[in-house]
DNA sequence: ATCATTTCCGAACGTTCGTACTATATCAGC
DNA sequence: GCTGATATAGTACGAACGTTCGGAAATGAT
C-alpha cells in the first residue's frame, strides 16, 4: 500500500469515529488535520472536497457494517438461525469500540434526509440494500418452514428495522442498561408472531 | 403581547421549521436573521447565545407535539381507544406542513445523543417524559381490561417508539409510501399480541 | 408630550470554515 | 544518483460563524 492511500486511510478511519459523534456535516477539515497533525491542505488534497470526504467516510461504515454483521451472519444456516445471528450481530456492532457515538448510517439517516445530495443519494442506496437483506433472510426462514408462508417479509424487515432505531436511542440518548434486553424481548415477540402456528 | 416577545416568537417559530430540515446546529444567527429581515444582532439579542436558541426551538417542538399529539388523545376513553388516538395522531402530527423536514424532537435525539450540555438534557427529559406517556396509556388499557395484565408496558412504549422511528426513516430517508401502512400494520401487531386472549 | 424602557441596528471582533494555488519534500523506477 | 510522479506543507482567500458594544429608533406608561 502507497504511501498515500495509507494516510488517507487513517483519515478516513478517524474521521469515521468523529462522524458517529458530530455527524457527518460536523467533520471539519481543520480539526481533522490538527487531530493527525497534518496541514488542513494536505488532509484536504486526499479528497479534493469536503463532500468527497462525507462520502468515503459513509462507505466505511457501510462495508465496515457489512464485515461484521452481514457477512459472518452468513454462516449460520439459512432461516431463522441466520435471522437471529443477524440480529446478535448487529446488536454487537452498535457497541463496537469503534462506534464512539452509535452507529454511524443510523445517525446520517437522520441528519441526511431532508439534504439532497451525493451522500444522501449513497445512504439511501445502502439503506435500501440492508433492508433488503433483512427481507431477504426473512424469505429465507420462510422457505425453510421456520416462518410461515404469509409472512410479510418487507413488513417484517420494517419492525425490525424498529427495533434497532429503538434500541439506538434508547440506549445513547437515554443511556438506558434495559436497552439490549428491551430490544432483544422485542425481537422474540417479533419471531414469535412470525412462526409456524 | 408586547412587541418583543412577538418577534422572539416569529423567530422561534421560523427557527423550529429551519430545524427540522438542517437540525439544531444547522440553524445559523446569521441566516435566521436574513430570513426575517432583522439584523443579526438584533436577532441574537432575544437570546443571548446560540444554545439558549436552540433550547428555545426544542421547547416549541415539545410544546407543539404535545399540544398536537397527546392531549387531543385524551378526550378518547381510557384504554385501547386512547392507545389507538394517540397512535393516529402522533402520525398524523409527523405529516403537519410545520414539521417540514420531519420530527424535531427525533432528529435531534440523533443529533445530540452524543453532545453533552443543556439542550441533550432537556430533550432527554422530554423523551423521558413521551415514553412515559405511553406506557401509562397501556397501563391503562391493562385496567381497563383491554390487554392482559402480563402486559409490560415499558417493553410496550419500546416497541411502540420502534415503529415510529422506523416510519420517520421510511417515511423521509426512504421516501416510502408504504411507510404509513407498514407502521399501521406494525401497531396492530403489537396491539394483538397485548390483547387479552 | 415627556421620559424611561424596550427593541433593534450597524459595525466590528476574533475564529473558523472550505477551498485554491504554489512550492517543497518524499518516494519509485531507471 | 537522477528524474518524474506522488504526497504534504505553506500561505492566502473570501465568506460565515457566534458574540460584543454603543447608539438609534421605536414603544409604552405617565
Amino acid at each position: 500500500m502507497s504511501k498515500g492511500t495509507e494516510t488517507r486511510e487513517r483519515i478516513i478511519e478517524h474521521a469515521y469515529r468523529v462522524a458517529t459523534c458530530d455527524g457527518l456535516e460536523g467533520l471539519s477539515i481543520g480539526t481533522l488535520a490538527a487531530d493527525l497533525r497534518l496541514s488542513k491542505s494536505g488532509l484536504f488534497a486526499h479528497f479534493g472536497s469536503k463532500e468527497a470526504l462525507q462520502i468515503d467516510v459513509l462507505k466505511t461504515a457501510a462495508t465496515q457494517f457489512e464485515q461484521a454483521a452481514i457477512l459472518p451472519a452468513l454462516r449460520a444456516s439459512r432461516g431463522e438461525p441466520r435471522v437471529r445471528a443477524l440480529f446478535e450481530l448487529w446488536l454487537a456492532w452498535m457497541d463496537r469500540p469503534e462506534n464512539v457515538g452509535g452507529c454511524l448510517l443510523t445517525a446520517a439517516a437522520a441528519e441526511l434526509d431532508d439534504r439532497p445530495g451525493a451522500p444522501r443519494d449513497f445512504l439511501c442506496f445502502t439503506e435500501k440494500q440492508h433492508m433488503g437483506v433483512l427481507a431477504k433472510a426473512a424469505r429465507l426462514a420462510v422457505s425453510e418452514g421456520h416462518f410461515r408462508p404469509e409472512v410479510d417479509t418487507k413488513q417484517f424487515a420494517f419492525e425490525w428495522k424498529g427495533i434497532m432505531l429503538a434500541y439506538h436511542q434508547t440506549a445513547r440518548l437515554m443511556c438506558d442498561p434495559a436497552a439490549p434486553a428491551l430490544a432483544r424481548a422485542a425481537f422474540e415477540r417479533l419471531l414469535a408472531s412470525a412462526h409456524s402456528a
